[in-house]
DNA sequence: ATGATGGTAAACATTG
DNA sequence: CCAATGTTTACCATCA
């Protein structure tokens, strides 16, 4: 779809050194996805299907205002605009820049169609009695709102904002409005998650709070304590007002839910796949015109697991097909919008985390297997680099060594994207072997076997604490709203991390194929490796006591060690998003074993 | 503007 | 000779 098509534009490089061309076109095919809503039969309607449905209606209609506005305004040569039309997710309307600019969005939604769009949605949103949380939420959304226009009176009275809402003001109110959406879809799908797989959920007092349980705040990467509610009301609109920080967090977890959303369309498709092969059932094709939409999701996700209780094997990792992207093109994410704009090598790497056999390793190490789940599936480019996923690979293996066609064989089981383009990625493997001296090699009696010196990775890394996450950095580009300043890019960094540790998204109860979350950070795994290093951990990291290495390398580079992850918030400055870059926000790894 | 870091490409050497 | 494995250099892009 028109996603793509200007994504695709974007990297043509004279020399076109990288096969980065590759990158950002390869994946997405086109078509669109998302559909209706053909959740399956199950006889009976339950109230988070309930809650599903409406919140496709509010999602489709959202979608197609975007739509509709985006194709009315927007087409210049509209073709290949209207193949199809519909199916665009919000959410990627929302996020692919090419498609629409903050600036197009300005033109494309005056005040009066954003307000309708939004009362349309809260309209709808206000159908939905089911559950306090909801209302909770939808009371957060008003408030969100009711502050933002206060905001802006207050500017006005200032003389800082003109009457006439100004671009600034209406990108302002677009983007509050988007979030809404999306908090509402990701709330809706964290609480079906949560509802469809463990019948007592964490929070269910009437009362509470989505974003308040077990006494302390869930807005991701706080975890203030707060004694009660109204305590906890306080802290929400002191802390967590609108400003930066807020809405760059929010961005985050609706890129969150974006990810799932496509992640849950993979999966059923997958799924469908699988019941076909196995005669469980006709096959209803289809996994384009799946729907992305929440309304299944539960049922989907419940029926995955109970039909596959420890899930089938997974696709062949052979070459042949990576099953995530299918043909599907253009709906989905993938590469193209998740690396638009930082080109596929901008940097496409970013550290790793820790092993999964080390299970003592934390409880991210869950986070980790889930994002290992997703790119084993989704032709998407790992957020890390390659020094990261090949130190990863290393140290997952049982001997903590691997043969460089062991990490091959690692990347290929691992990750979706890396089935393809060989060369390119096993060229720049060795070359990142040899390079670093963090690796090193050693003399096996069959041959040799490449080892981590602990000391050395964690040397070059880059005191910058920054640590934001390249995945929501790639997310971040994606996003149609511009790009952020260091403050946002900070408080994605923090909120991609605490998104990590919801409860709700993370852990998700059994079924393996439950793992979608795949939202990569860095620092958490620089974090984490500290931790590891000091703790108990890794104590043996050193590839010293393997053997002895056959050579040194030289690293220009040498960093002192202090990567204090420290505060991701730190030096977060408050400005209004304008303008800008993206930044790298490095590395992480997903790890833990999956298979 | 510059240096650090990272990805890609490619030449070249070594080894089985 | 060939292919896999390593090493090294060059170039480009992004970010601080």
């Amino acid at each position: 779809m028109m996603v793509e098509s200007a994504s695709e534009t974007i990297r043509t490089t004279p020399s076109n050194q990288n096969g980065v061309s590759s990158l950002s076109s390869q994946s997405d095919g086109g078509g669109g996805r998302e559909g209706g809503s053909n959740g399956d039969t199950n006889g009976e309607i339950s109230p988070v299907d309930l809650l599903h449905l409406q919140q496709q209606q509010a999602l489709q209609a959202a979608r197609q205002f975007l739509l509709q506005q985006a194709s009315g305004l927007n087409s210049p040569g509209s073709n290949e605009v209207k193949q199809s039309p519909v199916q665009v997710p919000v959410s990627m309307a929302m996020m692919s820049p090419q498609m629409i600019t903050p600036q197009q969005m300005q033109q494309i939604l005056s005040p009066p169609q954003l307000q309708a769009l939004l009362q349309q949605q809260q309209a709808l949103m206000l159908q939905q009695q089911l559950g306090s949380k909801q209302l909770a939420f939808q009371q957060q959304l008003i408030q969100m709102q009711q502050l933002q226009q206060q905001h802006i009176l207050n500017l006005q009275r200032q003389g800082l904002v003109p009457l006439q809402p100004t671009a600034t003001m209406q990108s302002l109110q677009q983007v509050i409005i988007l979030l809404s959406l999306s908090l509402s879809l990701s709330l809706s799908l964290s609480l079906s998650l949560s509802l469809s797989l463990s019948p007592h959920s964490h929070e269910e007092h009437a009362g509470s709070h989505p974003l308040y349980g077990h006494g302390e705040c869930k807005w991701p990467g706080c975890e203030a304590l707060c004694e009660d509610m109204g305590q906890f009301i306080k802290h929400l609109n002191n802390e967590h007002a609108l400003d930066d920080r807020s809405t760059a967090q929010c961005r985050v977890q609706m890129q969150v839910v974006q990810q799932l959303e496509i992640q849950l369309a993979k999966e059923s498709e997958r799924l469908q796949a699988m019941m076909a092969h196995l005669h469980m059932r006709p096959s209803e094709p289809k996994p384009f015109n799946q729907p992305l939409n929440l309304a299944s999701s539960g049922a989907l996700l419940k029926r995955d697991s109970e039909a596959y209780p420890e899930g089938l094997p997974h696709p062949p990792t052979s070459a042949a097909t990576p099953i995530t992207p299918l043909r599907q093109g253009p709906s989905v994410i993938s590469s193209s919008s998740l690396h638009s704009h930082s080109h596929s090598h901008t940097h496409g790497v970013g550290p790793i985390r820790r092993r999964n056999s080390d299970k003592y390793c934390t409880p991210i190490a869950s986070e980790l297997a889930q994002n290992c789940e997703f790119y084993k599936n989704a032709d998407v480019r790992p957020p890390f680099t390659y020094a990261s996923l090949i130190r990863h690979a290393i140290l997952e293996s049982p001997d903590r060594q691997l043969t460089l066609n062991e990490i091959y064989n690692w990347f290929t089981r691992k990750f979706a994207y890396f089935r393809r383009n060989t060369a390119t990625w096993k060229n720049a493997v060795r070359h990142n072997l040899s390079l670093h001296k963090c690796f090193v090699r050693v003399e096996n009696v069959k041959g040799a076997v490449w080892t981590v010196d602990e000391v050395e990775y964690q040397k070059r890394r880059p005191p910058k604490m920054t640590g934001s996450p390249t995945l929501v950095k790639n997310m971040i580009s994606g996003l149609g709203f511009g790009s952020l300043n260091a403050s946002y890019q900070a408080a994605l960094a923090e909120s991609s991390l605490s998104l990590l540790n919801s409860p709700s998204l993370l852990t998700p109860p059994s079924a393996a194929s439950l793992n979608m979350l795949h939202v990569g950070h860095d620092d958490v795994s620089s974090t984490v490796e500290q931790v590891n290093s000091n703790g108990s951990c890794s104590p043996t990291l050193s590839p010293q006591q393997y053997s002895h290495p056959v050579h040194v390398k030289e690293e220009p580079t040498e960093v002192e060690e202090d990567s204090r992850p420290v505060s991701l918030l730190a030096g977060v400055t408050h400005s209004l998003p304008l303008p800008s870059d993206e930044r790298d926000l490095e590395e992480d790894l997903p790890t833990e074993e999956l298979e």
